[in-house]
RNA sequence: CGGGGUGUAGCGUAGCCCGGUAUCGCGCUUGGUUUGGGACCAAGAGGUCGUAGGUUCGAAUCCUGCCACCCCGACCA
C-alpha cells in the first residue's frame, strides 16, 4: 500500500474510493453492492443520527419500527410508485434450506415455497400506508408524524461506496394529516430541518429546491429536495422531502371523519437522507491528505500526540496533558490522547489527517521547557506553536472556527462553480467543466430529456429562492419564467 | 444488461507470451535500538495462485465454463 493517497485532480473517483478505504470509514462486503461500515465510519453516522433524530423530536416526531419485507401485492397498489421500484426489488420466495440430497452444501427447500412472495422494502411507503389505514378514523387521530431509522435495499447495478450501495441506512419520515395545507408545510418543514443539518452540521451548503416531474419521487405530487456541489462540480442529492398528495391514502383506502362528519381521505408526506450523507461529507470538504471533517460531526474532535524519550518525559508530557483532556472532556469536547508507543510521531501525524481530526496537539520536552503547545489545524493544515497556558480556549475557538471556515470554503466553491447561462453554446461549453448552471427551461419533460440525453446535465431543482424573470429555454427558445439549475449528477 | 479490463499471502505486486508448486515491498510476530512529519537492525510466521473442469508425466502459466471486482454506458437516494 502506497503511502499517499490518489490525488483529487489526477482520478476524482478513485481518490474517493481509497480515501474511504483508508480511513477506515467502509470496506465492500462480500456481498455484491453492500458494504461494511466500520466503527470508525458508523460513529460518524451515529452524530448524523442523534442530531438529526434531535431535531426530528423538537419538532413533534416519534420513532416507530416497520418491518423489513413487506408483501408483493402492496407495492402494485400505488401505480407510479411500482413503476418506480419493481426493477429494483429484491425478493423473498422461501422460507426454509435443506441439506442437498447430493452432497453440495444447502439448498434451497422447494417444498418451503412462500404463498405470497415478499419483497425486501426499497422503502416503506406501502407497509406505512396499509398500517394507517387502522390507525386512522376520525380528525382526532392526526396528524401522525412518525419516523423511522431503518435499512432498505435497492438492487442497484452499479454502486459506489455510500453513494449508491444495494442496501442502505437511512430515516424515512412518514406522517400523515387531515388537510392538504398542514401536508405541505410539513414537507416544506422538513425539507428546512435537512438544509439546517446540512449546513450546520455538515458545514456543506446546499440548495433547496423542487424537482422536475421526471425526478419526483414515485408516487409523490411534488418532491423537494436539497442539493450539493461536490469538489469536482457534480451534483449530489443528499436528501428529499416529498408531498404525497392523497396518492397513497387511496391507494390504501386511509380515510378519517372530519369535524363536519364526512369522510375524507388523508394527506401525506414522506422524507428521508440516508448514509449517502457520508458520501457527500467525504466529497465536500476533504483533500489529498485524507478526510477534513467538520467538528460537529468529527468523532475524535482533538488528537494529542506526545512526543518523547524514556520514561520521564512521558510522564512529564502526561502530568500537563491529563488536566489538559479532563477539562476538554467536561466541555463535551471528544478528545484523544495518543500515547500508543508502536508508532512514531510523525506517522500518528499522517494518520490523523487521514481520519480528518480537526485539531492536533502535539507536545514534546522542548514544549515543557518552553512552556508552549503546537496546535495544528486538519482544514488549513497551519501549524502553530502556542503557549501552553490558556489552549483550552484556543481549542475550543478553532473547533469553531474550522467549522465556519468549511463552510465558507464550500459555498465560496460553489458561488466560483455556478454559472448563469443564457446560450445553447454557452451550455455546452460550460457543462464540460462541471458545476452548475442556472439557465431557461420551457417546463417540458421533453426537453429536460433532450437535455440529459445531448449533455448527460439534468435539472437538478427549481430552487425556491428562484425570482422569477422572463427569459427563452436554453435548447427550444420557448418562453420560460423562471431560471432552474442543471448539473451533472452523481 | 451491453462494451473493455483485472483476479497470485491482510494490502499492493513480479512470474504467465516461452508449463517444472512462487518474487519483491508494506503490514504482521519476537528481540533490541528509536521517537519534533509515515523510524532502523536482526530473526520469523503467513500462499488450495478467484473457482470448477479439461489438456499434460507435470498447470499460477495453455483451453473452456462459472464467479467476483474495477472502468465506460442504460437505471437510481
Amino acid at each position: 500500500m502506497s503511502k499517499s493517497l490518489p490525488s483529487r485532480a489526477e482520478n476524482y473517483s478513485e481518490w474517493y474510493n481509497e480515501l474511504v478505504k483508508r480511513a477506515d470509514l467502509a470496506e465492500n462486503s462480500a456481498v455484491r453492492g453492500c458494504m461494511i461500515i466500520k466503527p470508525y465510519g458508523y460513529s460518524i453516522w451515529e452524530k448524523m443520527q442523534r442530531a438529526l433524530d434531535d431535531m426530528f423530536k423538537e419538532t413533534g416526531h416519534v420513532n416507530a419500527y416497520f418491518p423489513l419485507l413487506i408483501p408483493k401485492s402492496f407495492l402494485s397498489k400505488e401505480a407510479s410508485h411500482v413503476e418506480g421500484f419493481a426493477k429494483e426489488c429484491a425478493v423473498v420466495t422461501h422460507y426454509r434450506l435443506k441439506n442437498d440430497p447430493n452432497g453440495h452444501g444447502v439448498i434451497v427447500d422447494p417444498e418451503a415455497k412462500l404463498e405470497e412472495e415478499l419483497i425486501i422494502r426499497p422503502t416503506s411507503e406501502t407497509v406505512i400506508w396499509s398500517t394507517y389505514k387502522n390507525w386512522v378514523q376520525s380528525y382526532r387521530d392526526l396528524p401522525i408524524l412518525m419516523n423511522q431509522w431503518a435499512n432498505v435495499m435497492r438492487w442497484e447495478m452499479r454502486t459506489r461506496l455510500f453513494l449508491r450501495t444495494a442496501e442502505f441506512l437511512w430515516q424515512e419520515g412518514h406522517t400523515a394529516h387531515a388537510t392538504q395545507e398542514e401536508a405541505v408545510e410539513e414537507t416544506e418543514q422538513m425539507l428546512n430541518i435537512y438544509a439546517e443539518f446540512a449546513e450546520t452540521f455538515m458545514a456543506m451548503p446546499v440548495i433547496k429546491g423542487r424537482k422536475t416531474a421526471n425526478e419526483r419521487f414515485a408516487g409523490a405530487e411534488d418532491t423537494y429536495c436539497i442539493e450539493a456541489m461536490m469538489q469536482d462540480g457534480k451534483a449530489l442529492q443528499a436528501g428529499t422531502s416529498h408531498f404525497l398528495g392523497q396518492n397513497f391514502a387511496k391507494a390504501f383506502d386511509v380515510k378519517f371523519l372530519n369535524k363536519a362528519n364526512q369522510q375524507e381521505y388523508v394527506w401525506g408526506t414522506s422524507w428521508g437522507v440516508s448514509t449517502r450523507l457520508m458520501g457527500a461529507l467525504i466529497m465536500a470538504h476533504s483533500d489529498d491528505q485524507g478526510l477534513v471533517l467538520p467538528p460537529k460531526l468529527a468523532p475524535i474532535q482533538v488528537v494529542i500526540v506526545p512526543i518523547y524519550k524514556g520514561e520521564e518525559q512521558l510522564a512529564n508530557i502526561k502530568a500537563k496533558i491529563d488536566p489538559l483532556v479532563a477539562a476538554l472532556k467536561k466541555r463535551a469536547i471528544s478528545v484523544k490522547f495518543d500515547i500508543s508507543e508502536n508508532q512514531s510521531p510523525g506517522f500518528k501525524f499522517a494518520e490523523y489527517e487521514l481520519k480528518g481530526v480537526p485539531v492536533r496537539l502535539a507536545i514534546g520536552n522542548r514544549d515543557i521547557e518552553n512552556g508552549t503547545i503546537e496546535l495544528a489545524r486538519r482544514d488549513t493544515r497551519v501549524k502553530t506553536s502556542l503557549p501552553f497556558e490558556g489552549i483550552e480556549q484556543v481549542i475550543v475557538d478553532t473547533l469553531e472556527d474550522i467549522q465556519t471556515s468549511i463552510y465558507q470554503k464550500a459555498l465560496d466553491f460553489r458561488a466560483a462553480n455556478t454559472f448563469e447561462v443564457n446560450t445553447w453554446d454557452e451550455f455546452l461549453a460550460k457543462i464540460e467543466d462541471g458545476g452548475f448552471l442556472s439557465a431557461h427551461w420551457d417546463g417540458s419533460p421533453e426537453t429536460e430529456e433532450k437535455i440529459k440525453e445531448l449533455t448527460k446535465a439534468t435539472i437538478r431543482c427549481i430552487p425556491l429562492d428562484s425570482p422569477e424573470e422572463a427569459g427563452t429555454c436554453i435548447l427550444t427558445g420557448k418562453p420560460s419564467k423562471q431560471r432552474v439549475i442543471f448539473a451533472r449528477a452523481y
